[in-house]
DNA sequence: GCCTGTGAAGCTATTCACAGCT
DNA sequence: AGCTGTGAATAGCTTCACAGGC
């Protein structure tokens, strides 16, 4: 498989959410400055990025939607529907669980984890809660790939190495401390206070 | 005032806490190879972010730390506290509030904005929430610069057409569709299913 | 004429590598 | 000896710009 991009990966995620749309519309094709227009970006990297997923377009009609759709779906979206643990089931997780619930169903949050008594043994939010005695045995057996870490910052990194300890390729984590992980293991850092922050500062300098 | 990047500014984020927790050790100074060991970079990425902050350092102690927080303070925080505004009180905005009650002073959420009835007028998580009808009048005359938006997809550009009217320069984007904004508005996006597709595109790469 | 596909150029961020300091 | 500061090299991403197709 070749190498695509950090970024396009990301962009294709949201054009195929853009396209769905659009299909729903009864639209068949699409130009890539349309493309580009719903995904505020430029139509060049639309282009780039069509190219990189393998995608040709036709210099009268643009792209067929249907066949992008596809293309994007066999990259992103296993050919056995992924399950994703959540482990943190605090407020942030509970908002994401149920920001999740009823989405794409090829992606679902299949089962979580918390070190509360409270918490472990009940339904939360549509997703069974497990508790953290469980997590290896769980992950290792379903042969859950991806993760999502949404516990506090002091228990980030062991929770991300009891994670790594079961199996888990790719951690999405909400802590906001960086993790200490192997090079095989994939993370996405979604830091709240520094995306603040970042905001904050930017926003001051044009003033 | 020098252009900093974006990464950088990031980085810096979190340098600031992870040295204030090891000033809070008794430690004075720090070299770079232990600065980028807690950040989980390189040493030659710490040093070429604190060189754009502006702070040297001596080859025999490092860096002094008062001075590194002082420096990354003066960029990153207003002299006078930043106001934060958010959009939408839903499951997300809720643990966006709780989230970020008693952190940083200079970074607080200090109003929160919803269109349901039932929660404007109220105090939810320690915050303020009034009406949509309230959001031009209220950010415009507390001069308030960045807004975080935790609005519905469907809601999301009108929200943010709304913010910008009102003066916004920065908007952290909750809502999984991207923003069609001024140039003088920045805005960075945080969507959750483009972060989870993300990391499981790439958790399913080493397998 | 207006689109796509893409080599080449341009830009930005990261890393190398080493002189200079203590 | 071991660190910092930084020019230069590298890598990665984006944009340009234009040949080619409908």
């Amino acid at each position: 498989m070749s190498r695509i991009p950090a970024n396009t990966i990301e962009r294709l995620s949201l054009y195929r959410r853009l396209l769905e749309r659009t299909a729903d519309l009864g639209r068949t094709d699409i130009y890539s400055y349309e493309l580009a227009s719903m995904a505020c970006v430029t139509p060049a990297k639309v282009r780039r990025d069509l190219m990189n997923l393998g995608c040709i377009g036709n210099p009268s009609r643009g792209y067929s939607i249907s066949e992008l759709i596809g293309n994007v779906s066999v990259l992103l979206d296993s050919d056995t529907p992924r399950e994703i643990a959540l482990v943190g089931v605090g407020n942030l997780g509970r908002a994401i669980l149920s920001y999740f619930r009823g989405r794409r169903k090829n992606l679902q949050i299949s089962v979580a984890f918390d070190s509360d008594r409270r918490k472990t043994g009940r339904i939360i939010v549509g997703c069974r809660c497990l508790s953290m005695k469980e997590l290896k045995k769980t992950i290792t057996e379903r042969n859950i790939a991806a993760a999502i870490l949404a516990v506090p910052a002091k228990a980030a990194q062991e929770t991300a190495d009891k994670l790594v300890e079961a199996g888990i390729k790719g951690i999405l984590n909400y802590a906001p401390v960086p993790l200490r992980l192997p090079d095989h293991v994939f993370a996405e850092n979604r830091d709240m206070t520094t995306a603040l922050e970042k905001v904050a500062y930017f926003a001051g300098l044009q003033e």
